[in-house]
DNA sequence: CGTATTCTTGATGGACATCAAGATACGTGG
DNA sequence: CCACGTATCTTGATGTCCATCAAGAATACG
């Protein structure tokens, strides 16, 4: 028997078929009573607290995480300690999928706020897959996809300057948090400077002076972790270095 | 017919089945019979000479591409015209899957030597992977490999010094260049210091520069573009950050 | 051979890190 | 509700690693 969530108490019994988010996470084309199955071997467990972690780095792999609600953010440890963080994750991104060809997990992440995931086991992945095509693809594109968005961060880590990178890093979040495709003005930081600072290769003094100077260049407001873009076209080209820097804030008006 | 290398001629007709380097390309576990069959989709391409291009970014997706034989460098374009290598490539070596979410290939990969690539059409995958489960865990392993590989630049590109770069640099390569996973000693690098300094996120005097340091303190010997690995222990120490860094050859013996 | 390309080496400069300290927000218990 | 301690964020002064600028040396190549 794969199908195992039957048994076990304790967890909540929502049914992904219910879930309003579900068409940003289970695959679309699932014709209703594959659905259903698939649904079924989805577990939903108790939400996750700020600072919990969700994976451990070197840990088993196990199972492949869908981001239901809330804020995750990974990273991994070197030999020396250094911790480098490698994505932020939010409503219908997956977590895991590193594991797959070494058997452990390759990062830890932890929850950036009460956060919920939606967890299926490779096992039941794969059983899944063999039975419906669809299911096969959505991981494909799944993966295809973190393999690009870690290009453009190599991309911005090996050639862009502070600027840029918080620049195309509002861009990015204020994009993926709206639930379209169309980037919102307003958007709230579920993560700290220290991480964002990390995230972009950069030292937490150096975002917040670049902030600061966004701001006093009326690009953003700037309050504490809620952020406006005031001037998305001039953000986006600093983002693509299609003007000169934004000027300085020395002894301004 | 998705099966449809037969008709055209001009392309060599080298079967899998006789490669020698079989066993790191096609996966494992296909039954004879079965292997024949994808044999038969794989097309055998012309090599390509250095300088020719193989993927052009933004180009229509269409097949999945191992090295068979060669070196390939893949680089990202910025909207500003700045380049960044993502990747280098070499036997066995899986190019393209960033196409499978988008449609289109995601980089621009060019031979930086005479290099011979084995295609397979996706669609001919699809078709594959449909009977042939292990053609699936064959590409999930190929692309989560890179995403491993990637979120380890991304640790490199975002905390470490230029000299831990080079060094994990040559340490890769020393060990990717070895049929088995162990590091070899002495390695030909096919690309240029240039490459090497765009990958690392440097520049190509810091790269100079530092092999030059590095042979003076008798860890490497440096050839031009061969380059002998004296100490391993101190390269990897290096690599690791876990010494302090080794003496920088002002006015030296 | 002569020209171009790659690589090395030196001198100087700048972007961002580091060090230091104050300001603001946050949580907790009285 | 306020007092107090702590974590987060901001701002300034200084330092450093690596980029830039410049030019020579070694190799490749027609």
């Amino acid at each position: 028997m794969l199908i195992d969530n039957k048994g076990s108490s304790r967890q909540l019994v929502e049914k992904c078929i219910t879930c309003p988010g579900m068409r940003h996470c289970l695959p679309h084309g699932l014709k209703g009573n594959e659905m259903e199955r698939v649904s079924d071997m989805v577990k939903h467990r108790r939400p996750f607290q700020r600072g919990e972690q969700i994976t451990m780095m070197g840990d088993e792999f196990t199972s492949l995480m869908v981001v239901h609600s809330g804020f995750v953010k990974s990273y991994k440890v070197s030999r020396d300690g250094e911790q480098q963080i490698v994505g932020f994750y939010m409503s219908g991104d997956v977590l895991g999928v590193e594991g797959i060809s070494t058997g452990n997990y390759g990062y830890t992440a932890e929850a950036l706020e009460t956060t919920s995931v939606c967890t299926l086991s490779f096992r039941n992945y794969e059983y899944c897959s063999s039975h419906f095509p669809v299911m096969q693809k959505w991981l494909l594109n799944t993966m295809s996809r973190q393999i690009i968005d870690e290009q453009k961060m190599l991309l911005m880590l090996g050639k862009m300057s502070a600027e840029q990178r918080i620049a195309n890093f509002l861009l990015d979040m204020s994009r993926r948090m709206s639930a379209s495709g169309t980037s919102i003005q307003t958007i709230r930081l579920p993560m700290s400077r220290i991480d964002i600072a990390n995230y972009l290769g950069l030292v937490v003094e150096t975002v917040s002076r670049l902030l600061t100077r966004l701001q006093a260049n009326d690009i953003l407001i700037v309050k504490r972790r809620v952020i406006s873009i005031m001037d998305l076209n001039r953000l986006q080209a600093i983002a693509d270095n299609s003007i000169e820097d934004c000027h300085p804030l020395h002894h301004a008006a």
